[in-house]
DNA sequence: TTTAAAGTTGCGTAGTTTACTAATGTATTG
DNA sequence: CAATACATTAGTAAACTACGCAACTTTAAA
């Protein structure tokens, strides 16, 4: 069960706005794609769902940029997720004529909910990096 | 996120089993194939998954089939994902040289721990039909 | 000891999804 | 009105999923 690309994406760059959240900072594609290691036009789609989710805003024309709409406390992976994948996280099809299907899915259900309880607990302020271990993104060679 | 349909077909293959647990069932792969609305040809393909994992037994030749290793109250959500899917049930990616790649990480990390545990909580004796209602799966049409 | 039932293995593949790129449209500011 | 930056849509190569098929091996029973 693979965890899609585009929601860490989005988390990332998510994280890189909350960096500068408290500096009033409207920051542009550009700029959090290259911090985040990402092409700007794939990240453009991601925040445009983001903001369709109103989790940022956006400003177009000269110095526009995008901004959390909230304070990062206020975030949740949850949040974050949903935005993305939709409101379940954990898709179980309702399924077939099997005589266990039911039940099956069910199950399937509960750890979905467990699953999103978890993101609750967790904001995107635990997703900012700490500025003191770059972990490994300024590694470089000659 | 979306669950392989292959492993919502383990649980419901594993749920059948469970229903003849006590009464010293061998069910053949037809059997156990037809009662969950399922190929028998791919049905064969998750059982020897799910033998090689260690969770059913199996016999060849005339009168073989297949058999729970353990009581159904002894095999968990759990064990049946990870036989299908592997160790981690939420993969995340170490990912890329972003800024915020491996704080992100650490916390699908978390959640992949949380999922873990939820599975570990259900038994393959809570993914039984109970036979009082049939659930729709004897709904028929003329 | 034949024979047929039943599991085992591996290959092939159509359809879908993912992770992008690219091009074009639209709003904002100086 | 021109430069800038976000918005939207279309297109696509690669990977993955959910199977089907066929050849092989093992075993019980006749």
């Amino acid at each position: 069960m693979r965890l899609p690309l585009k929601t860490e994406y989005a988390c990332q760059v998510l994280a890189q706005l909350a960096l500068t959240y408290d500096k009033d900072g409207v920051r542009q594609v550009e700029d959090l794609a290259s911090a985040e290691d990402l092409s700007a036009n794939y990240s453009v789609q991601i925040l445009t769902t983001l903001r369709q989710a109103g989790l940022v805003n956006s400003r177009r024309g000269k110095n526009g940029g995008y901004q959390l709409a909230r304070h990062p406390d206020e975030i949740s992976l949850a949040e974050i997720a949903i935005a993305m994948e939709g409101e379940t996280l954990v898709q179980s099809s309702p399924g077939n004529e099997g005589m266990s299907a039911a039940p099956v899915h069910a199950a399937w259900l509960r750890v979905n909910e467990a699953m999103l309880e978890s993101c609750r607990e967790i904001s995107l302020t635990e997703l900012i990096a700490s500025p003191a271990e770059d972990t490994g993104a300024q590694d470089w060679v000659i």
